[in-house]
DNA sequence: AGTCTGGTGGCAATCGATTGCCACAGATGG
DNA sequence: CCATCTGTGGCAATCGATTGCCACCAGACT
């Protein structure tokens, strides 16, 4: 039935056989890291005989030995969610760069679906974790700050900081889109944002409160609420809460990208323009954003670099290195475009 | 210095021991497949054993004996282009659900990194490949049909047909598409695509020329231009070459969304409005187009089910079904939006 | 009573690469 | 001239799970 061929590729011992070494030697031989155990015209003869049946190591059996996998699991909240996109890459780049396979899992966002994608990551031996899914408390990833294999989180983090984290300067750049609103003539804004089991969102939600409060003079003020989750969805569902609840309100720091076209739905759904009545920020600066109607001003993100780090990171920590629960914070920036404007003249009222 | 706990888990000698019968038999207890095998009493003492140690077979050893690794790679092009997340997502859960882990390998659109990606999945024993970057002549990917692990390819397949293909009904759509436009008036098409050497770009040109000739009256001609890639940037240098050398154009049929993006750049730069001055067709409705100014007309695939059905075709190879090189498709449908209206009046002039 | 059968479980080989230890040869030094 | 050292290569154990084969036992059948 099942073709099972299985036609196996030569072996260590077929290489050793040809260059006429016994297979240890030619292990040897073979691995670069051990440069002169082999005597070189034997290395070159191994080589040659390796070249020539085109071997390939069986991973299994050196995985079986060395306790090592080449492998490293790379989990996300929703690979549908342009962000993540750039930042997989750079994971996946880095990775493959310094020969490490990427094992893909897509939470859907979902924390049961988080910890049994780490359990199964675990259960295949990576030998590394890098994981964007990270809720504030969850025992599924702390417990890797203890047993199981180095891990490191990118963008959301633990409160406990049990783990590295490589994030971006959000507080720096939120406080740069309150400053630009203020300096726009905002005084009334709001922060719709994400679940508050999530690190991105308090950090969000503080700076944008604390810049508020620390402008000169201090006569902004700031509404915050909270949704479920980062979809378009739950922005729609936040924003039209807010405009009908709160008219006074001119400007919308949404706490990423994806509320803010929910925000973008809710405007146009309540009759609002944007930016004339209501101005609005995104966050991430994620693909196309660029390309809405009006154009999202957004705070960017260095997306690509975020993965590389975090990618880094870990090679770091397999490598041996320092086992420091650095947090990394990456630069960000306010990118000004067509979604932000000066307060219609008369401020809105329901 | 690199910390070397290793900290090995119980092993099925442990499990073993603690319920007291042989490894062998622990063995065959904990295999689901094989039923019977050993009697339900010492099974049951064997999984309770199992389960107090926490015991998880080690995937190496388990690889090195059975010769299958749980492991399929997944190669794409380029993760950023949104119309690959849904795939990917729908692949990805697929295999998960069957046990399968997904090794990922990003080849950004170079024929060089799919092959040496493509060897270096089959280095590591991948049971199965999903290969979403073929060319219609692929010396690397054309070898799988003979040697290698069992391969699926999605949207883009070999003139050969060697391989099993699931891909969307583009000819339909993009039929559906002229058909669309010649209603609403346009005598002019020019269809922007990309590179000849991918299945997808002549699979639409073709159908972009024949469902034009099929018009009745057949008074609808195209001009059809081939650019070296799939992006933005393709579009553009497209569109502003097509506009200047046919002003006669008032409609677009582009190869891809990607591309009908471009085409949007090179009318603004040109001073002309879309739908009013140029109308455009996309291809894929990856996410998101539907938010542009104007709203992408565009071909929708079934982005998700296209990974789904990959995936299924690919399970269906690795239990041994019939080694048919089925070529799948799956329906698409026209999304009108925005981008597509009546020609002006009187057909634009250079 | 003897043999057969089916149900269980144990034994040991096996998958393929790696590596600690040993052995041998030639070189060096006392 | 012998002892030691260094460079090179072989031997065999090892990683952990799986599985073909065999052995044993109880019950059934002739």
């Amino acid at each position: 039935m099942a073709k099972n061929a299985a036609a196996r590729g030569p072996t260590i011992r077929d290489v050793a056989a040809l260059a006429g070494v016994h297979p240890s030697t030619a292990s040897r031989a073979l691995d670069a890291s051990l440069p002169g155990r082999v005597a070189e015209p034997t290395a070159s003869r191994v080589r040659a005989a390796a070249h020539a049946l085109g071997y390939v190591p069986d991973p299994a059996a050196r995985s079986l030995r060395t306790r090592r996998s080449g492998l490293v699991g790379v989990v996300i909240p929703d690979l549908t969610n342009p962000v993540l996109a750039p930042i997989v890459q750079g994971v996946e780049e880095t990775l493959r760069a310094a020969g490490f396979g990427c094992l893909l899992a897509d939470t859907d966002n979902d924390p049961a679906r988080e910890a049994s994608a780490i359990d199964e990551l675990e259960a295949r031996r990576c030998e590394g974790l890098v994981i964007a899914t990270a809720r504030r408390r969850s025992a599924a990833v702390e417990r890797l700050a203890k047993r199981g294999p180095a891990a490191v989180l990118v963008t959301r983090g633990l409160d406990t900081g049990a783990l590295p984290l490589v994030a971006a300067d959000d507080a720096q750049g939120v406080a740069a889109a309150v400053r630009h609103l203020a300096a726009l003539g905002h005084r009334h804004l709001a922060h719709l944002t994400g679940p508050r089991d999530l690190s991105t969102t308090v950090r969000r939600a503080r700076a944008v409160r604390e810049s508020a409060k620390a402008l000169e003079p201090p006569d902004v003020d700031v509404v915050v609420h909270h949704g479920s989750g980062f979809t378009i969805a739950d922005g729609r569902r936040l924003a039209r809460a807010l405009l009908s609840a709160h008219p006074e309100v001119t400007a919308i720091v949404a706490g990423n990208d994806m509320i803010a076209l929910g925000c973008l739905d809710a405007m146009a759904g309540a009759g609002l323009r944007c930016p004339e009545d209501v101005s609005l920020v995104g966050h991430n600066d994620m693909p196309f954003v660029d390309r809405l109607e009006p154009a999202l001003t957004t705070v960017a993100i260095p997306q690509r670099a975020l993965g590389v780090r975090a990618a880094e990171v870990l090679l770091g920590r397999l490598a041996g290195e320092a086992v420091a629960t650095e947090q990394l914070v990456l630069p960000t920036q306010l990118v000004v475009r067509g979604s932000t404007a000066p307060p219609p003249p008369a401020a809105r009222r329901s």
